[in-house]
DNA sequence: TAATATTATCTAACAGTGTTAAATAGTTTA
DNA sequence: TAAACTATTTAACACTGTTAGATAATATTA
């Protein structure tokens, strides 16, 4: 019976090695270079193997996409509570945000590149979205002014769109130099936060 | 000798078409589902021709970058057109490239989506990019200032960021209402418009 | 006009992709 | 030991971009 538990062991860990294979290859080639076959050399098995674990290769990929968001979770609850008050939380939140999309950039285009799936998405209900973290400091930020669900998504988005848009400005490559971007980053941000009250 | 002239009619015309049914397909179906025997199929050859007249599929992608910049450029310089003062014919034209990316979703993400080329590429010497458009309005609002080339690019990158990462958002769906979306484009182009002066 | 040269186009193939069905090898159970 | 079950592989399908070589169509020359 116990025979039962390691084989289990087992085939969670190839499991494991499959997601780590792929994150490997990502991490290298770039998310367009990931293939089945690939994978397959990698963990020393065939390709078809892979499909006794995953449904299919966008499975991979969206379990790549979950751990991603499990890392940068992290650390945005970190980023927090290294301040003291909400409107410096908030700072800490989008440049610890901006960190992680430049030390995982091919992690960062699988999450919110434009072909997958965007910020506020719900595809794992059982994972926390940043979504979730930023819109509760922003709420602190504005107090008492007990802000409407639209309004608190509104002001989401507008940090949003320019802490995206700066990334993938310099995702890309021919950008700015960093400091000067992450200057730009963080006038933007303290401008909307000054809106926020 | 005139034949030849027709010959090379023939052969712009092919070019043409080559170009004509890639669109059409990435309008369709997205850029991902773009591939030389569906081309092919619609211009009735065989894929192998398309060689004859691209190096390759990636050419066919630039070519069709390029006269999406022609567009845009048109209008945005309709857009500048439309009003007297140069804040105004800056939020125009920002208004402009808005309405062009929603109204060609594909082409955008083809010009602008993160595995592609950025917006102040110079891939084109040739085309005018919509870079150097918008930098010459920020300028003149900047009036007697003068600006140097940093500080405009500076400038530039923050109201890319905001336009750019708002239509990201709003490209893959699950957005806001696109009037709520349209409102927070429109603030946020005018505390940057107002920060330049 | 007939033979030759040139160009246009296609067929066939290669190496790669995701994916599936069927065959085989390995292990557990009766 | 025989049967049942599971793990894994082999072979194939339908795609992808791309290239080389054969063939068909046209233009040039004798």
């Amino acid at each position: 019976m116990a025979s039962k538990d390691r084989i289990l062991r087992l085939k969670e860990e190839t499991r494991n090695n499959i997601l780590d294979a792929a994150c490997k290859i990502v991490k290298e080639e770039g998310w367009q270079g990931l293939s089945l076959r690939k994978i397959a050399d990698a963990i020393e098995y065939t390709a078809p193997i892979i499909y006794e674990y995953f449904a299919n290769k966008e499975a991979i990929l969206q379990e790549l996409t979950k751990k991603g968001y499990l890392v940068l979770n992290k650390d945005l609850i970190q980023a927090k509570k290294s301040k003291g008050n909400p409107a410096e939380q908030l700072e800490a939140m989008w440049l610890a945000y901006w960190k992680f999309a430049f030390e995982n950039k091919e992690m960062y285009q699988l999450m919110f590149g434009v072909e997958m799936t965007t910020c506020h998405m719900v595809a794992f209900p059982e994972v926390q979205t940043p979504y979730d973290l930023f819109t509760e400091t922003i709420i602190e930020v504005m107090g008492d002014k007990n802000p409407s669900e639209d309004i608190i998504c509104q002001k989401y988005y507008t940090y949003y769109s320019v802490v995206h848009g700066l990334i993938s400005i310099n995702l890309v490559g021919n950008g700015l130099p960093n400091d000067i971007n992450l200057q730009i980053l963080k006038d933007a941000i303290t401008g909307i936060t000054r809106s926020l009250n």
